[in-house]
DNA sequence: AGGTCGCGTGGGAAAATGTGGGAGATTGTG
DNA sequence: CACAATCTCCCACATTTTCCCACGCGACCT
């Protein structure tokens, strides 16, 4: 599982280095998409095509899952590294994720995840305040 | 399955792109018909013959089965990509879904679907401001 | 301390794409 | 049957995007 953070810089041309560490995790491939959180999610290609099964399932009569499955399936853009490791973003990506000048890109469980920077450092502290609830804690640290 | 959004124009004769990402999937000639909350769906002609099965199973008894047949029926015309990857629309299924100028072409399960840019933004910006039900993101991230 | 390797960043060339227009085929009408 | 309007198909150009190369910085090893 890729585990860390690192902060880049989003160049002219939309590209973001996606971090060494993390390249063997993506190297087949990946889907960026819409996430939670104004930040967007990476999967890699294996796990996308899991992610496409669950959604062609959902039933298309129902409004809230018909508009669920736009929201993702819409915002998806397959992409691939480039020979230094970078990515190319979509502008509608991009913008949904307010990615300008620095951005963080980070580890997840089964994803990566890029975020505006200082939205990164806000939702940070915002943890930080509100920890999360002692028994999740305790399932953590024993 | 074809993923992403794209923008484009409809010009004066009434001509869309397909982006190229999709045109794999429609290659071998596609059926555009009215589709649901004011857009086109664009079916590629394989699962068209499908849908023309079900829709002829449903029983002439029936007004609801009746008038869904004809709204699918009636709007339904053929298309292929010309050789720079458009396809024309015809006046009243551009007129039914408000295309003129700035349109967008985005992917979905087993089809694609054609919108007017306002029209598209502002279903997305709802489907935001109302977040998908848990279970939904469960089976999505793990 | 010098050299080597890896990495982040920017730029340039080649290929692909978006858009407009024109000629031939086709359809509807008088 | 003839004409006109429409539609379809194809060509051409400008812009954009993609791909790859090269530079400079820093870390690590020797």
């Amino acid at each position: 599982m890729p585990f860390g953070e690192f902060q880049y810089s989003v160049d002219d041309k939309g590209r973001v280095i996606i971090p060494p560490a993390f390249r063997d995790f993506v190297e087949d491939g990946m889907v960026v998409t819409r996430g939670m959180d104004s930040c967007l999610f990476v999967f890699p290609m294996r796990s996308w095509q899991q992610i496409e099964e669950s959604l062609t399932a959902l039933p298309l009569t129902d409004t809230g899952s018909r508009n669920f499955v736009r929201f993702f399936y819409s915002g998806a853009a397959k992409a691939k590294l480039d020979s230094t490791g970078r990515i190319g973003l979509p502008p509608t990506l991009r913008k949904f994720a307010n990615l300008e000048g620095n951005v963080m890109v980070v580890g997840a469980p089964n994803r990566l995840e890029i975020w505006n920077e200082d939205q990164w450092l806000a939702n940070l502290d915002a943890v930080q305040e509100s920890p999360p609830a002692p028994e999740l804690l305790r399932e953590l640290v024993g």
